[in-house]
DNA sequence: TAGAGGATTGAT
DNA sequence: TCAATCCTCTAC
Protein backbone atom coordinates (compact mmCIF):
# COMPACT_ATOMS: atom_id res chain seq x y z
CA UNK A 1 0.00 0.00 0.00
CA UNK A 2 1.37 3.49 -1.08
CA UNK A 3 1.65 6.57 1.17
CA UNK A 4 -0.34 9.45 0.94
CA UNK A 5 1.77 11.93 -1.23
CA UNK A 6 2.80 15.09 -0.05
CA UNK A 7 0.37 17.13 -1.94
CA UNK A 8 -2.24 15.29 0.59
CA UNK A 9 -1.00 16.90 3.10
CA UNK A 10 0.28 20.65 1.66
CA UNK A 11 -3.08 21.87 0.91
CA UNK A 12 -4.21 25.00 2.60
CA UNK A 13 -7.41 23.59 3.78
CA UNK A 14 -6.78 21.64 7.26
CA UNK A 15 -10.75 21.12 7.82
CA UNK A 16 -11.32 18.94 4.66
CA UNK A 17 -7.50 16.89 5.28
CA UNK A 18 -8.96 15.73 9.04
CA UNK A 19 -12.08 14.76 7.53
CA UNK A 20 -10.39 12.74 4.32
CA UNK A 21 -7.78 11.12 7.14
CA UNK A 22 -10.79 9.43 8.67
CA UNK A 23 -10.91 5.81 7.16
CA UNK A 24 -6.84 6.03 6.37
CA UNK A 25 -4.51 3.41 7.68
CA UNK A 26 -2.10 4.62 10.35
CA UNK A 27 1.08 2.35 11.08
CA UNK A 28 4.40 2.40 12.76
CA UNK A 29 7.33 0.26 11.96
CA UNK A 30 9.57 -0.15 15.12
CA UNK A 31 12.46 -2.67 15.73
CA UNK A 32 11.01 -4.66 13.02
CA UNK A 33 7.06 -4.45 14.69
CA UNK A 34 4.35 -3.52 12.73
CA UNK A 35 1.50 -2.09 14.39
CA UNK A 36 -1.14 -0.25 12.46
CA UNK A 37 -4.93 0.96 12.86
CA UNK A 38 -7.61 2.42 10.56
CA UNK A 39 -8.33 6.42 11.91
CA UNK A 40 -11.27 6.75 12.96
CA UNK A 41 -11.42 9.84 14.88
CA UNK A 42 -9.77 13.44 14.02
CA UNK A 43 -9.52 16.97 15.09
CA UNK A 44 -8.42 20.12 12.82
CA UNK A 45 -6.44 23.16 14.65
CA UNK A 46 -5.22 25.69 12.89
CA UNK A 47 -3.37 29.49 13.80
CA UNK A 48 -6.63 31.09 12.50
CA UNK A 49 -8.64 29.94 15.90
CA UNK A 50 -7.82 30.13 19.93
CA UNK A 51 -7.92 26.24 20.37
CA UNK A 52 -4.66 25.71 18.53
CA UNK A 53 -0.69 26.21 19.95
CA UNK A 54 0.10 28.31 17.41
CA UNK A 55 -3.26 30.68 17.44
CA UNK A 56 -1.73 33.98 15.94
CA UNK A 57 0.85 32.84 14.67
CA UNK A 58 2.35 32.76 17.46
CA UNK A 59 6.01 30.39 17.25
CA UNK A 60 7.13 28.41 20.73
CA UNK A 61 9.94 25.91 21.16
CA UNK A 62 7.23 23.36 21.47
CA UNK A 63 4.82 24.17 18.44
CA UNK A 64 7.64 25.26 15.30
CA UNK A 65 7.04 21.92 13.81
CA UNK A 66 3.41 23.10 12.87
CA UNK A 67 5.14 25.85 10.67
CA UNK A 68 6.77 23.48 8.53
CA UNK A 69 5.44 22.43 4.78
CA UNK A 70 2.57 19.72 5.80
CA UNK A 71 3.36 15.46 6.45
CA UNK A 72 5.34 15.79 9.39
CA UNK A 73 4.38 14.72 12.78
CA UNK A 74 3.52 17.38 15.72
CA UNK A 75 4.24 15.59 19.01
CA UNK A 76 3.99 16.68 22.32
CA UNK A 77 3.25 16.17 25.82
CA UNK A 78 0.18 16.35 27.19
CA UNK A 79 -0.58 16.54 31.00
CA UNK A 80 2.63 15.63 31.71
CA UNK A 81 1.52 12.28 31.14
CA UNK A 82 0.55 11.65 26.82
CA UNK A 83 2.36 11.98 23.34
CA UNK A 84 -0.43 13.14 21.46
CA UNK A 85 -0.19 12.80 17.59
CA UNK A 86 -0.99 15.52 15.02
CA UNK A 87 -0.25 15.94 11.48
CA UNK A 88 0.80 19.40 10.34
CA UNK A 89 -0.94 20.40 7.00
CA UNK A 90 -0.63 23.54 4.74
CA UNK A 91 2.36 25.01 3.16
CA UNK A 92 5.25 26.29 5.03
CA UNK A 93 4.97 29.05 7.41
CA UNK A 94 1.30 28.12 7.97
CA UNK A 95 0.53 26.50 11.02
CA UNK A 96 -1.96 23.68 11.07
CA UNK A 97 -2.52 20.73 11.76
CA UNK A 98 -4.99 17.06 12.35
CA UNK A 99 -5.17 15.59 15.88
CA UNK A 100 -5.16 11.92 15.93
CA UNK A 101 -7.60 11.05 18.10
CA UNK A 102 -8.60 7.54 17.93
CA UNK A 103 -7.98 4.61 15.54
CA UNK A 104 -9.35 0.89 14.79
CA UNK A 105 -6.77 -1.38 15.28
CA UNK A 106 -5.45 -3.43 11.74
CA UNK A 107 -2.29 -5.29 13.01
CA UNK A 108 0.16 -5.96 15.44
CA UNK A 109 -2.95 -5.96 18.00
CA UNK A 110 -1.05 -8.80 20.05
CA UNK A 111 2.05 -5.88 20.44
CA UNK A 112 -0.08 -3.03 20.88
CA UNK A 113 -1.11 -5.07 24.36
CA UNK A 114 1.76 -5.39 25.41
CA UNK A 115 2.87 -2.19 24.70
CA UNK A 116 -0.18 -1.23 26.66
CA UNK A 117 0.71 -4.20 29.41
CA UNK A 118 -2.88 -5.35 28.83
CA UNK A 119 -4.55 -8.37 27.68
CA UNK A 120 -7.85 -7.41 26.24
CA UNK A 121 -7.68 -5.62 23.05
CA UNK A 122 -10.71 -3.92 24.13
CA UNK A 123 -11.04 0.23 23.20
CA UNK A 124 -7.19 0.22 23.46
CA UNK A 125 -6.74 3.03 21.28
CA UNK A 126 -9.72 5.27 21.49
CA UNK A 127 -8.45 8.13 22.44
CA UNK A 128 -5.38 10.19 21.80
CA UNK A 129 -2.85 9.25 24.50
CA UNK A 130 -4.14 6.06 23.96
CA UNK A 131 -3.38 5.15 20.41
CA UNK A 132 0.11 7.04 20.36
CA UNK A 133 1.04 4.01 23.02
CA UNK A 134 -0.48 1.36 21.40
CA UNK A 135 1.46 2.70 18.33
CA UNK A 136 5.00 2.98 20.34
CA UNK A 137 4.69 7.05 19.58
CA UNK A 138 6.90 9.55 21.43
CA UNK A 139 8.08 12.67 21.23
CA UNK A 140 11.27 11.28 19.34
CA UNK A 141 8.70 11.55 16.45
CA UNK A 142 8.23 15.20 16.35
CA UNK A 143 9.33 16.17 13.57
CA UNK A 144 9.45 13.34 11.85
CA UNK A 145 7.93 12.03 8.05
CA UNK A 146 4.62 10.74 7.90
CA UNK A 147 5.89 9.00 4.43
CA UNK A 148 7.72 6.87 6.76
CA UNK A 149 10.10 5.14 7.24
CA UNK A 150 8.54 4.69 10.56
CA UNK A 151 5.13 6.09 10.69
CA UNK A 152 3.03 6.39 7.68
CA UNK A 153 -0.01 6.88 5.99
CA UNK A 154 -1.57 4.99 3.32
CA UNK A 155 -5.40 4.99 1.66
CA UNK A 156 -6.34 1.44 4.10
CA UNK A 157 -9.30 -0.98 3.01
CA UNK A 158 -12.50 0.17 1.71
CA UNK A 159 -11.46 3.90 0.91
CA UNK A 160 -14.98 4.52 -0.06
CA UNK A 161 -18.38 4.90 1.21
CA UNK A 162 -17.35 6.61 5.26
CA UNK A 163 -20.16 7.96 7.15
CA UNK A 164 -18.43 10.91 8.70
CA UNK A 165 -20.10 13.11 11.45
CA UNK A 166 -18.59 16.59 12.20
CA UNK A 167 -18.98 18.26 15.70
CA UNK A 168 -16.86 20.13 18.13
CA UNK A 169 -13.45 19.28 19.36
CA UNK A 170 -13.15 17.86 23.13
CA UNK A 171 -10.82 19.42 25.78
CA UNK A 172 -10.41 22.87 24.59
CA UNK A 173 -13.25 25.25 26.29
CA UNK A 174 -10.58 27.77 26.75
CA UNK A 175 -10.92 28.67 23.42
CA UNK A 176 -14.22 30.14 24.07
CA UNK A 177 -16.21 30.74 20.80
CA UNK A 178 -13.74 28.78 18.85
CA UNK A 179 -14.16 25.38 21.12
CA UNK A 180 -17.85 25.53 18.92
CA UNK A 181 -16.12 25.33 15.34
CA UNK A 182 -17.48 21.91 14.18
CA UNK A 183 -13.70 20.75 13.49
CA UNK A 184 -13.90 17.12 14.95
CA UNK A 185 -14.53 14.49 12.82
CA UNK A 186 -15.32 10.84 13.58
CA UNK A 187 -17.00 7.55 11.60
CA UNK A 188 -20.67 7.43 12.54
CA UNK A 189 -21.29 4.20 14.76
CA UNK A 190 -17.60 2.94 15.40
CA UNK A 191 -17.32 1.62 18.02
CA UNK A 192 -13.62 2.71 18.70
CA UNK A 193 -14.04 6.78 18.84
CA UNK A 194 -13.06 8.23 22.05
CA UNK A 195 -16.15 9.63 22.78
CA UNK A 196 -19.78 9.99 21.06
C1' DT B 1 13.24 31.72 37.92
C1' DA B 2 8.83 30.63 39.98
C1' DG B 3 4.12 29.43 39.21
C1' DA B 4 0.10 28.04 36.65
C1' DG B 5 -2.05 25.09 33.59
C1' DG B 6 -2.85 21.69 29.91
C1' DA B 7 -5.78 19.04 22.51
C1' DT B 8 -5.93 12.93 28.78
C1' DT B 9 -6.80 8.92 31.24
C1' DG B 10 -8.34 5.73 34.64
C1' DA B 11 -9.72 5.01 39.25
C1' DT B 12 -12.91 6.40 43.01
C1' DT C 1 -14.94 13.93 40.68
C1' DC C 2 -10.13 13.90 41.03
C1' DA C 3 -5.21 12.81 40.97
C1' DA C 4 -1.15 11.65 38.21
C1' DT C 5 2.86 14.21 36.26
C1' DC C 6 6.07 17.31 33.82
C1' DC C 7 6.81 20.25 30.07
C1' DT C 8 5.78 24.80 28.29
C1' DC C 9 4.77 29.43 28.57
C1' DT C 10 4.18 33.77 31.01
C1' DA C 11 5.15 37.12 34.30
C1' DC C 12 8.27 39.14 37.30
Amino acid sequence: MECLPHLFYQRNNVTTIARQLIGKKLTTVLDGHVTSGLIVETEAYSFKEKGCHAFNNKLTNRNKVMFEAGGVAYVYLCYGIHSLLNVVTGQQGRAEAVLIRAIQPLAGQEFMLHRMKLKKLDRITSGPGKLTKALGITHSFNGSSVMGPNLFIDAGPNPHRHKIIATTRIGIDYAGADALLPWRFYLKDNEWVSKW
